[in-house]
DNA sequence: ACCGCTCATAACCTCCTGGTTCTATAACCA
DNA sequence: TGGTTATAGAACCAGGAGGTTATGAGCGGT
């Protein structure tokens, strides 16, 4: 999934407005004045919360007469899904408490060993715990 | 789960260099400097940037002398998925296929009706394919 | 005691966001 | 034709987000 639809779909779903469009949403297509109705806010607020879903794919829109009615897409939320799990599961499963068990065990180490000059002069000596998974998506660059 | 931590969680996910951030963290912990290591940005940017995905609760900081390792923290990951899932399948199992069809077939109606009066006068003729459900969430309000 | 490294804070700038009101367009209704 | 409804657009404004540089505070090493 392309960093720039992440973005605008995290971005989406970040508002309480959009996050409940979204809910009303799932119970079925909606006119703008419909969504806009619980909302104690502006028509025009509104049209601009669904650009935003529209921006992020979140949203299609249809034409019946004068009303443009909305209507959940599902995509995007699929991959921001995916994207969630991926880190969350990798999180979960792998290295998180093996590397707090590492640090234990390095903090003990540095307690008894007395020679902190040994080995290689590298920065760190803590490289091995960390270094052994690279970056596996968006690794650096992500200019503005 | 708090409207606000959502809203904190998915702003905090909507920066390509904050999920980087995740990504690299997802490796195992890091300092500060390592983690700002990869990026073309200030080291300042890179701590406004964790303080934002602490105040998320998706990292949780140590201390190792000057350094504060910083390491994933899961449960709002988890928590943000289980939102996302859940409008996600709501979508995908029940209504909105039924909906579309539901379109589909109003517009057969109204090609072959000439008479478009007909009917109850109610302002529209398609409530019952949304008003089954209503929020599950987040109805209404969400000031800022 | 001092230097250097790591990190956070302050002050500042710019651009985006989320809201407003007013207005314009488009389609239906009579 | 003229009025009404549904929606988008423009202009405007306040505040927040993301970046910068400069500076200060905490801790270790020598």
């Amino acid at each position: 999934m392309g960093t720039e639809l992440l973005d605008a779909t995290f971005a989406a779903l970040a508002d309480p407005t959009r996050r409940a469009i979204l809910a009303r949403l799932a119970a079925g297509e909606a006119t703008v004045t419909e969504l806009a109705a619980p909302f104690a806010m502006s028509q025009p607020a509104i049209s601009k919360h669904l650009k935003v879903l529209e921006r992020a794919g979140l949203v299609s829109r249809g034409r019946d007469a004068q009303r443009r009615p909305c209507r959940l897409e599902a995509r995007p939320l699929r991959e921001a899904t995916a994207w969630l799990a991926d880190y969350r599961d990798y999180w979960a499963e792998s290295y998180q408490r093996l590397d707090a068990l590492l640090d234990e065990l390095r903090a003990m180490d540095a307690d008894d060993l007395g020679t902190p000059t040994a080995g290689d002069g590298d920065t760190t000596d803590r490289d091995d715990a960390r270094s052994r998974t690279a970056g596996r998506d968006e690794a650096r660059g992500a200019g503005r």
